[in-house]
DNA sequence: AACTTTATCAACCGCCACGAT
DNA sequence: TATCGTGGCGGTTGATAAAGT
């Protein structure tokens, strides 16, 4: 019980990475995907176990990962979905799209349990922290402070589309053939607590728009669950990389195989887009800048992606349903390779609602 | 400037669930 | 059915940076 058996094996680094194993490890799954973990440190050179690499990949390398601080937005939803959840990082993690579960619980731990002590909220119940209720637990209270959330009430697996614009009466799509797909999805598949926002990107839990009587008011609420990607039928992405004049100079060319810097070194324009063995990459950068960075002074590494989602595609081509868009991109790298990452299918699935949001 | 305390976050640990055998 | 290997998750730790004294 306990370690992995890879674990157990001699030799095995621990500890922070190394960007010369971060290379290793991106060029890996970048070129052959995600299959077995335990497998994955021997062919990609590493003495790490799986465990770790998948760790690494996880929340470090992936390429639709989001950098910075948490947004006010993302603070409150995290705050709605605890009281929801619970510490139940990576359901989560799976409503903000490009966050792991393990920077959400950093975030939680060091950051946002403090703030809701100091307004006087209990961060485990999300009830205040008075005298009063903890005497008295059988009170339903209705007060409200700035961070109480109204309690879940139970809403089956409603499937609400309350996007006028968008949807006609049937609830399909009127202008966008790729939610189709998404409002044929039986209700089962989808997460009756959480609603998709497409004004801000981020699924939002269900009882903040009903407490708050948005239905129908604002049409920037679309539905809610993602078609669930299997390994078979996951979105293509494209890698989009990009930078702006500061980071440009950061970027290491390391992670650049020949055939990009060959294809890149071709071409000139600013905007490019390559096909190395399996990643299709669209660069907007100076020629030899690709991958993503190592900021050595900060002993980061700055990912410099963003995924190009084949709705963009779709539109550009002028196709009409999202499976054209899965042909005509079947040269950009394809993600369902990395199935076992179930919150990466997750993310991808939203990066598309954002995309759709975008357009 | 030196030391201590606090905050942050990457990574590890231990456990569980599940599929294969 | 039992065992094993593996992926996934949440809790925790430890290194480092930042802030305070």
């Amino acid at each position: 019980m306990g370690r992995h058996s890879c674990c157990l094996k001699q030799k095995l680094r621990k500890g922070l990475w190394s960007p010369e194993e971060d290379e290793k490890l991106f060029n890996h799954i970048t070129r052959f995907g995600v299959g077995c973990w335990s497998s994955v440190p021997k062919q990609a050179g590493l003495q790490r176990c799986g465990k770790s690499c998948r760790l690494r990949w996880i929340n470090y390398l992936r390429p639709d990962l989001k950098r910075g601080m948490f947004s006010q937005q993302e603070e409150d939803l995290i705050i709605s979905l605890h009281q929801l959840l619970g510490n139940r990082w990576a359901q989560i993690a799976a409503q903000l799209p490009g966050r792991t579960d393990n920077e959400i619980k950093n975030f939680w731990n060091s950051c946002l349990k403090k703030k809701l002590m100091k307004q006087g909220i209990d961060p485990t119940t999300h009830k205040p922290h008075t005298e009063e209720n903890k005497t008295t637990e059988t009170i339903t209270t209705t007060t409200t402070t700035p961070m109480q959330i109204p309690s879940v009430t139970s809403q089956g697996s409603s499937f609400l589309i309350s996007d006028s614009s968008y949807y006609d009466n049937n609830g399909l799509s009127l202008t966008e053939p790729s939610r189709e797909i998404f409002n044929t999805k039986p209700a089962l598949d989808m997460d009756p607590l959480f609603c998709y926002d497409f004004q801000s990107g981020y699924n939002l839990p269900l009882n903040n728009y009903q407490s708050q009587s948005q239905f129908g008011l604002n049409s920037n609420y679309g539905f809610t669950s993602m078609p669930s990607l299997t390994n078979s039928d996951h979105a293509n992405v494209s890698v989009t990389e990009f930078s702006d004049n500061n980071s440009a100079s950061k970027i290491s060319s390391m992670f650049m195989n020949d055939q990009v810097k060959e294809s890149n070194s071709s071409n000139s324009s600013n905007m490019s887009t390559i096909y190395p063995s399996q990643v299709t990459t669209t660069t907007m950068m100076e020629n030899n800048n690709a991958g993503f960075s190592w900021d050595g002074s900060e002993n980061k590494l700055d990912p410099l992606f963003q995924f190009q989602v084949n709705a963009i595609k779709s539109e550009e081509f002028g196709t009409s349903s999202w499976e054209e868009a899965h042909i005509q991109t079947h040269n950009s790298i394809d993600f369902s390779s990395y199935h076992p990452l179930t919150s990466l299918s997750e993310d991808l699935t939203e990066a598309n609602f954002d995309a759709f949001h975008h357009i």
